[in-house]
DNA sequence: AAATAGATTTAGACAAGTCTAAAATATTTT
DNA sequence: AAAATATTTTAGACTTGTCTAAATCTATTT
């Protein structure tokens, strides 16, 4: 059995590597809110096992055997934000942080019987895939909100969970995974963004917008 | 917050108290699968947080702070075993293990919607009380099966699950909480007590029995 | 290309929870 | 009641994962 923190490395990792390419000690220390030396010293522990492969001052790369590990706890994540949210009506800004601990528990028998319950779903309640058992998942094509060019109808396709505050306000108006919306316009100076969305418009920041996936829609 | 080992220390602690009454080192190193070294280093740093009450080479008693603490875990072990069952089907030789680990991660607000959708239960799978928020627990009036006169209709109260094998069997046979059966006779020598269920002749091993709490019932 | 700033690693300490072996205390047997 | 046995505690070591401070390496600036 791995131990927690292992695991949390490992995720961590994993979603570095996916979103900026390279995974620096910085990078994981911010992300895992734990000291530079902290991550330095679990990488030699990584290495070891052949969970990843480090070279002195430059990153740090997954494995096969690492990233399969990976992939299983992202699993069991969004297999368990999706449960919630379905089966205990769990609001979509609070699932993250119940999956964070839940992630690490979970029995294959019981990540088998919840896949089953929710017939087996590909996307959880921000629209992330949920990586297969065996290790795969799902590649979609897509676009950061924010780079979106004005008059263009467009599908929500994914929101970050790392902010539980945005998730709120975004229910609010009404926005979520599969739902469609026009943007109208980019407000200059780094202004926010115009959507139009059930005949209202609303504004979304630019940094916020930053975090939303979406994908040109219907025409 | 508690770290785990301590919620294990102070549920084994209650559990053996309320089976045993008096609470031996060497009876928790037993149950927990520790060195009776670590069990009185551990009770040391209980009795500094004022969770215990330690005399040196006689036992340990819960302070009211430690008990809460206690029923507050078992009350989650108890509402997951019972979740399990109804929510995913999970066997009832099963729930035990899975809600070792659950127990410690559920927050309260899920521990309030698990307790909804069960329509707030008193008992969990096995038949044991679920301690109730405030920290009370139902008591309830009953005999040991293998102390019943032969010839007794009883009614199956509670059963230990502490052994999945045992609680395979007696399913099989269709012993539940809740049961009613007659206690047919007590074979000499320790041998089996032998009830009958649903028209057929059972036997359980006097270990066994030992597990099996029953009441008085009908007439 | 040298100086400086920034990132990473090393060294050494600490806390939690465990262990084994030895010492201290209780209990049981003779 | 003394001896033998069993239980509990102490002492000291080990592992995991963390930290701070200092040393080392890399990248940037001038």
């Amino acid at each position: 059995m791995l131990s927690q923190s292992i695991e949390d490395y490992l995720k961590a990792i994993y979603e570095v590597e996916t979103s900026e390419g390279k995974v620096s000690t910085s990078a994981l220390s911010e992300k895992l809110g734990v000291s530079p030396a902290s991550v330095t010293s679990m990488m030699k522990k990584l290495s070891e096992r052949k969970l990843i492969t480090h070279k002195r001052y430059q990153g740090v790369k997954l494995t096969p055997a690492g990233r399969k590990i990976a992939l299983e706890i992202i699993r069991h994540h969004r297999l368990v934000e999706l449960y919630l949210k379905e089966a205990l009506g769990v609001p979509w800004d609070k699932v993250h942080q119940e999956a964070e601990k839940w992630e690490h528990v979970l029995s294959e028998d019981l990540e088998d019987r919840i896949d089953e319950f929710l017939g087996y779903p590909v996307t959880d309640p921000h629209g992330s895939p949920i990586p297969r058992r065996d290790g795969t998942m799902l590649v979609r094509q897509c676009s950061v909100l924010v780079e979106v060019e004005p008059d263009t109808l467009v599908k929500v396709v994914e929101v970050s969970d790392h902010d539980p505050e945005l998730l709120r306000y975004l229910g609010t108006i009404g926005l979520y995974p599969e739902t469609e919306m026009t943007v109208v316009s980019k407000q200059p100076f780094k202004g926010p963004i115009i959507v139009e969305l059930t005949g209202k418009e609303h504004p979304i920041g630019r940094n916020a917008a930053q975090y939303i996936l979406v994908e040109k829609a219907g025409n």
